[in-house]
DNA sequence: GTGGTCTAGACCACG
DNA sequence: GTGGTCTAGACCACA
């Protein structure tokens, strides 16, 4: 499980990270009850601070992607809250209209659009079968 | 066209003015040539700071989206650079990555997910016809 | 609205910070809409680390008790996310029964326990009223 | 008497245990004069470090709750310090403070809260009858 | 001036 | 050695 981090985005970098653990879970690179890192460590690798990592964990934490082992470390987890999923389409739903919005007046047909969503899609059943 | 803004949201006011423009204009609410009020109108109108719409406007005129004429003032256009659509796609495949890997994971199936964008889409396109 | 804060305490303070902020919403000394000190101010009120203040108004943040307005700052308010009520039930009891069951082995009766419970009620209810 | 510790909980594994003896000798699970397992017994039982149910059976001994003999080991305990009793209420009331705080701004009623306390007091005073 | 982010260095509780 | 907490000082985006 390697990050590809970007110091120039205007993403953070805590996010960044976050956001690529999710993908490397749906991918199925990393898997239930996997270890992540150390804070300190993955710190030490990349080159940042230890409290960038922690926010990111911390994030991750929160939304249940990985859990807190007293013994074991940061564990990778599935256990979302899901209540939580209406919550999330709904803010999905926002993020998408603009997109969808500019995809449309660029001239982007629908089957385009949606052949996107499925190729990614079928990058991450790729890595359940 | 009426802009609805959050000052409670993590997206930035200007951003959320760019935002509601593109989409008024996939909406049909907004259509080429149309003339947007002055910048300190709208900053007047909303109750905001004249460089909050100011950014806004900016970031549309450099995507294409406006033109800005010293005389006729900001006008709606949909002059976009085409070469520039790779890198959207590019962008927007970015964009996405998380999103669907989360939905992915929440369980939320291809199908509903693609059902989402066209619904959007339809949205649009009865804008048109 | 004077926050007492005890840094011998094992509890930290950021959690002090949020937890009287929570007490003094339902006491009606912070009332929905109301504006608290930016983390700076309140810090150097304090005289603790502006991060510190930072981490409790986050908490609160996702909470609901506050929500950070980009014109006004940070302002009290009561958007409870509901469907975590039941969540927060589940946490209480498991809170409660230790301290049940010293109470009970301590020879506190039943009511002296649920006596103590409507003390703190009526000082909430009575900041309605 | 069998313990459930939970080691992705955020509340200590040697508070988990002292917590969970306590509520045991409540419920009668544990009576008076009873030998609880070894330090060296209990951490290979659970599969966990000796210094943590050190750590927890000191607790225990400091409160009252058990005694240890050189000879006879561990022994559960109600020798509680009787004047010790207005502390222990006093630090009840601000542990409960923030808790009916949220409680009460979530909108549960007074009688919703009390009921959750006599119901966890019938559960142990079954113990006794 | 506000909150948001990042860094650096430190101490503590835990296991 | 782990995560949790706190401090101090800095830069940036935002309004």
């Amino acid at each position: 499980m390697l990050l590809h981090l970007e110091f120039e985005s205007n993403i953070p970098i805590y996010k960044q990270i976050s956001n690529q653990i999710v993908v490397g879970i749906a991918k199925g690179d990393l898997v239930e009850g996997e270890e992540l890192p150390s804070v300190r460590q993955m710190a030490s690798d990349i080159g940042i601070n230890m409290h960038t990592v922690n926010k990111a964990y911390g994030i991750l934490k929160q939304a249940g992607w990985v859990t807190i082992h007293r013994k074991k470390g940061v564990l990778v987890s599935t256990n979302l809250k899901a209540q939580e999923d209406y919550l999330f389409l709904g803010a999905l739903r926002d993020l998408l209209e603009v997109s969808i919005a500019e995809a449309f007046l660029r001239g982007i047909k629908k089957c385009e659009f949606t052949k996107l969503i499925e190729e990614k899609y079928n990058e991450f059943e790729g890595g359940i079968s």
